[in-house]
Order: C-alpha cells, then structure tokens, then sequence
DNA sequence: CTGTATCCACCTTGATACTG
DNA sequence: CAGTATCAAGGTGGATACAG
C-alpha cells in the first residue's frame, strides 16, 4: 500500500522516534556495556566494575541507579558480613538482549574495519 | 567446554569491548537517528533536519561530518545553483541496519511499556 | 541551500577522598 | 564491599549571525 516514494517522511520520523525512545534509556556513555556485562549474569557491583573497562564507580552507580528506575535492573542486597549488592537484569532488562547482539556483532565487524583501514 | 561459570570475565569484557567499539562511532546524541533517517534514502541536509526532531543545524553538520570521517556515510554535491548536498549511507553505515532495527523494535516496546508504568 | 563561527549555559565525567 | 561528596575540566548543544 503506502509506497515509501512520496512521503517518505512520517514513516521515516517514525522509526527515528522509536530509536530515539530507545536511546533515551539506554543512551548513557556505560548503560550498554552494563547491559551486555550483566547478560552474562548477574553481577556484584565490583565485578562489573572490573568488566566494564574504563568506567568508574561514581558512573556505575549513577547509571545502575538510572537503570534501576528504568526498571532495567533490579538491585539485590544480601546483608551478608560486609554487605554484598548483586545486580540483574529483569525481564525487561533481558529483551534488550538481541539489540546488544546486534550491536556486538557490528562492532566486531567495524574493529575489523578499523584494523584494516587505519 | 569452557562453560561460563568460573572465568566469565573475559568472554565478557570481549562482547562488552565490541559493544563499546560500535559505540565509539555511533555514540553522539543524535548518530544513531541520522543513520535511521538514511536508511530510508539518500537525504538532503534540510530534509534530515526536518526528520530528526530537535537536532540543530550544528549538530546535525557535525555529526554528519564525524560520520563521513568514519566512512559510514557518503557526502555528494551537486553544484546546481544553489548548491544540493546528499548524504547516504555508504554499504558499511548500510550494515548498521540490523542494528537500528533491533534497537527500533525495542523502542517501541519499551514506549508502551512507559506507557503503561508512568 | 548548506553550512561555519562564536558565545555561552549546561551536562557529563573523572579523580580523589570519605562513609557505613 | 558498595557506594557518596566534592571539585574541576572538558564536552555537548543551542542561538544567532554570518559565508559561499
């Protein structure tokens, strides 16, 4: 039915809207890699620490906090002797999964682009 | 085999670096809508400023410069009068697609899930 | 039309030190 | 271990004016 010749724009809009909603949530410089961390399990706050080369623990907790109000993670504490903190991804969480994929797939493909090309 | 379960870390700092990698070239605010406006065609600069939502001229010059510079998008002048430029896709920003599907399907879900919870 | 230059407010991030 | 507080620096992004 609607070709997209004429008015490609609303379709268009549409979609970047949708990727931008996205963005919005997962759009922090570390909440990705946090994400892809925390598909392999769940994780205590200095594993991922020690995961997600370069971040720092101010950015970890502010973005795992973000995360968290996102209702992407859900943040477990075990009142062990000292306390432990366990991080997971809910449900919700986990359905970003094929987009992380997605994403480390490319970017495996772009390093050999890179390695090539520069 | 190696199961993940004792050493997970690296297998994990692998997928996250990938993902931090695409990252690194699709990272600035606006990156990822300019490449979903592209996917729907070749595009002027004043067409891709009327499809991306809030993005100012600047930016959008910016980042599209930054794009060319990581050969994902093509620039092309028609020296017409006055001049028309033409940004698309080259076939590696082309390869960005699954991505920007995957990460398009999931806005929309996440949408009606912000929907539904705020 | 397609940008660039400048000014400026704001945001993001890191380093460090500190708390429970 | 799991954070928080504070400071400082640099990046981000918009408005406006200007240029080819």
């Amino acid at each position: 039915m609607a070709q997209i010749t004429k008015h490609p724009t609303q379709e268009c809009k549409k979609s970047i809207q949708a990727v931008h909603d996205a963005m919005y949530v997962l759009g922090g410089k570390w909440k990705i890699s946090i994400v892809a961390s925390l598909l392999f399990g769940p994780r205590r706050y200095s594993e991922i620490l020690r995961d997600v080369v370069g971040i720092s623990g101010k950015m970890l907790s502010r973005e795992l906090k973000e995360m968290e109000t996102n209702l992407l993670v859900d943040r477990i504490v075990s009142d062990t002797q000292p306390i432990t903190v366990t991080y997971e991804l809910t449900k919700y969480g986990k359905s970003i999964e094929p987009v992380i994929i997605t994403l480390g797939e490319w970017g495996e493909t772009h390093r050999k682009c890179i390695t090539r090309k520069d």
